[in-house]
DNA sequence: CCAATAAAGGACTAAATTATCTTTTTTTGT
DNA sequence: ACAAAAAAAGATAATTTAGTCCTTTATTGG
């Protein structure tokens, strides 16, 4: 559904919500480490993040990415549509076209509703709100996490 | 989502469950024609479709696929399964591990309720099923279906 | 038996996505 | 001023998915 490059920008993004501010930055290697993504990688990723209004950064010492204000009040949808684009998400999901209620393909009344819930659940709430049930809730955002809860 | 592989294969086997029968079989390339897929591509895939059992075929003059009884009783999951694998599907979607409510990700609970629902349609109804309903509702499987309602 | 037809099978090419590497620019602390 | 640190920028490489082409095998009708 999602591209790497979009699962990592989301990912990326949930992480500066909860560990950076305006005066705690974050290299874009220790992010890639924290979240085990290719780093090169995600340096390029983080460029078109800040291209797009979506993170804040500074160069040099003591420099790195964070988030502030007006980033916070951006959606997971906005991701999306910054690195993925709209289509994949609005096409029908055979293939056909532009996937619509008026000329649904055999399988839209199976999926289309649920396409329509996600997309405006990822549309209504800020990354701020994740954040806040990232904290409260205790979900998880890279792979270490997830190692942690099993050890 | 799927694959374009996956999105060919469903639509084909939709069209032969239409189109075709034991006596009335369809050439590759009709197919291809009518679904408006890249021949050679559908050509490769099929044979696929049929090593798994999932279509049936039979060469020289008069040739072609059809869907025997037992093709008609699998399900859009099975399709997919052969074509994709299950383990896009099954994954978190935001590529963390395997998605379960015990570990969830920021963005499971807006989107798990809803890949569970799916797949569980997508294995609950058969091939035959999904014919039926194409015929009673009148939906479409091709962007020359779509075309012709706009005429 | 033979020619035509269609699927099966295998080798190959193209495009998109993912990932890496190298150089330049900006900023900071000394 | 200067050296180190970090992002920005651009070029390049690897992998996966998509799509094509060519040869072989099986089947049918004459
Ligand atoms: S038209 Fe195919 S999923 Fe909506
Ligand atoms: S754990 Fe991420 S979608 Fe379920």
């Amino acid at each position: 559904m999602l591209s790497n490059a979009a699962q990592y920008a989301i990912r990326s993004i949930l992480y500066l919500a909860l560990y950076s501010n305006a005066t705690q930055r974050v290299r874009a290697k220790k992010i890639s480490q924290d979240l085990e993504v290719p780093q090169p990688f995600l340096a390029k990723l983080l460029q078109r993040l800040g291209g797009a209004d979506l993170v804040s950064s500074s160069k040099g010492p003591t420099g790195g990415f964070y988030l502030n204000k007006a980033n916070r009040n951006k959606t997971v949808w906005d991701i999306i549509v910054t690195v993925d684009g709209t289509e994949k998400f609005n096409q029908c999901f055979l293939g056909l076209h532009t996937c619509s209620d008026t000329n649904p393909c055999p399988v839209h009344f199976s999926v289309s509703p649920f396409k329509q819930a996600i997309k405006k659940d990822f549309k209504g709430k800020t990354i701020a709100q994740f954040a806040e049930e990232i904290k409260k809730r205790g979900t998880v955002l890279s792979l270490k996490d997830f190692d942690a809860l099993h050890e």
